[in-house]
DNA sequence: TGGCCTTACGTATGACGTAAGGATG
DNA sequence: CATCCTTACGTCATACGTAAGGCCA
């Protein structure tokens, strides 16, 4: 399981449509991403969406993983962050400088 | 950035060594897990890893980051048992029965 | 039959393995 | 010169795009 399958699979719950969450959010052809699902749940084995002709829905279990993938990819995007301002504390430099008095990046 | 990017960092983390993370924790060759790491140092922006010629260290950075890449895996992991017990509830099976009184799976 | 998802298939990006190179004690 | 990491390069897995195929109102 890679960032990609928890990316797609929220992208698809919160739009409610395969067609829209690869034109509008993800940029990519349907296909792709029907397939990138299809693997997500295989790797579960766990069915995630119910597919509708005309709409879809989640599984009790993709409800579950819908709020675990944002959880997870809301704590990669801090992740980033945090560590961006680790290497680089601008806007706190007093608690890098205080002590040495001198800048690291 | 991927998971398996935050998986070969904690491994060269933990172990100490790129060499040892490749031969023993993630069975690939030494290369392409330098060249993951790598990559991911150029996706952030941020230099992780201070390469001596015996052993390596962290930057602080680095060890911001291994902090929260743990909580991301760890938190997978987690949504892969909550996703497979949601699906599956046998241990509390009138969860999901008590209601309907039919099971699902 | 029109919209939506899936299957089939060819392409291409990139992850990986092997080999060679550079650096350090 | 022994060890570790990096660079170079060819190969292969697989993610992606296009086209065709169901399925259901």
């Amino acid at each position: 399981m890679e960032l990609r399958h928890l990316r797609y699979f929220v992208a698809v719950a919160e739009t409610g449509s395969f067609t829209q969450a690869a034109a509008q959010r993800l940029h990519t052809a349907q296909p792709s991403l029907s397939r990138q699902i299809r693997d997500l749940e295989d790797m579960l084995q766990v069915p995630l969406i119910i597919r509708g002709p005309r709409n879809l829905s989640l599984t009790p279990a993709g409800q579950v993983f819908l709020e675990h993938a944002r959880i997870v990819l809301a704590q990669v995007d801090a992740a980033i962050l945090a560590t961006r301002r680790a290497h680089r504390p601008a806007k706190t430099r007093f608690t890098v400088g205080f002590l040495t008095g001198h800048e690291i990046g």
